[in-house]
DNA sequence: GTGGTCTAGACCACA
DNA sequence: GTGGTCTAGACCACG
């Protein structure tokens, strides 16, 4: 059962850089397993053309993705999601230890914890 | 008692623009009381030889924070800290929403809630 | 279909900062729809070239009009004009009311009420 | 009957000229009588003292006010309110005029008329 | 091609 | 002395 891209798919932040945005949702996608091991990804130029966009974008996206090992292109045959679920864990891994370092240096900057920080936020929004 | 500047005292990433990255770090320091509300900034041209960078790359810095209301600057006198403590608090805020923020678009991305997110991050460093 | 730009679009005031006359200016043409939503800027360089400013000029006005949401500038494809009409009302707003505001301060200034204010100008007039 | 000085008689808006800022506030002091004609000016020293600030910022605004033939100063004797009353009637029309100038050309550039722009200004206040 | 950052250096008004 | 504007020209990442 194939997944099915629409134009729509992807949100955009105009400010940012296209290919990093779309690397983090598809990573995202793969990770929660909506795009499934083994799942084909469309061509390049087909998914340039149903998002909409330059396929030097799509190719940069996809060789990022390649690097993290999340896809894997067959000469010819095109490129699939990765059946390495391995691979997948320690995307999720990074992502996550990222996200967690990158909270903590903006909690230090503060001279707060990161519990101080998260508790900062809770009262704001009450 | 003023602050004493020094020619390291920035920690600079070659890959970000370097106004951007002052704007974070001085930021982080009025909001941290390191500079307190009311000190005298050093001006455009010092600061730019201290830190040995453009003085237009300083200015773009100060106009940014001046933004924010965390400077002023008064005409020919030179640019302070604000005395408007409303302003710093109201920055502090802002950073720490806007990190919460961020890590909760994280965790939605993976399926996960933010707690759960947290979790995981301390599982892996033990 | 475009918007035709000219050497001499723009009035020019030497006494003034540039780019502040540009983002007037501008930002003019865009709430009275002269600039329609979606119409695409001339590229920075183009727009320098044309009007004869140094293209940090015209950056300078682009980024200006950015932060008040009436630009917005897409990576590598260029700047346009906000589709957001929202954000072109909120702007006539805000022009509106400084505008009023300012008359209000020299009517108190003076004593007066606005209406007086008017009336006085109207005999002089006559 | 004096004038009292304070150090805090004036409203400073330090993205603008000081001397500019103090010209515009003495003189709507003069047309609303606040100032009397023949009321004696502190000295420029005296002046800048009370209200802390630099000398020269006095000097020049007394100079622009006497331009205006709304200060008058005796050589040795100090510096006086006009008691010309058609120089002070004269600057309030100048002031009057110019306000409304403003406000047409704002109303202009929007396409508006200066009661629509009014109109426009109440609605909002609403 | 696009915008964006940074530098070096000139010039200005304000205090 | 201060900040601020403008220029000319280099270099970069993105699409």
């Amino acid at each position: 059962m194939d997944f099915i891209w629409k134009s729509d798919q992807f949100r955009i932040d105009p400010a940012r850089p296209l290919y990093e945005q779309f690397v983090e949702q598809l990573r995202a996608m793969i990770v929660r397993g909506v795009l499934a091991p083994g799942v084909r990804m469309p061509s390049v130029r087909e998914m340039a053309a149903t998002i909409r966009v330059n396929p030097t974008t799509v190719m940069k996206t996809y060789q990022e993705l390649e690097r993290d090992r999340l896809l894997v292109t067959f000469r010819g045959q095109g490129t699939y999601v990765t059946t390495d679920t391995e691979a997948i864990w320690e995307s999720k891994r990074t992502i996550v230890r990222e996200a967690v370092k990158h909270l903590r240096e903006i909690a230090e900057s503060l001279d707060l914890t990161v519990d101080q920080l998260l508790e900062l936020a809770l009262e704001k929004e009450e």
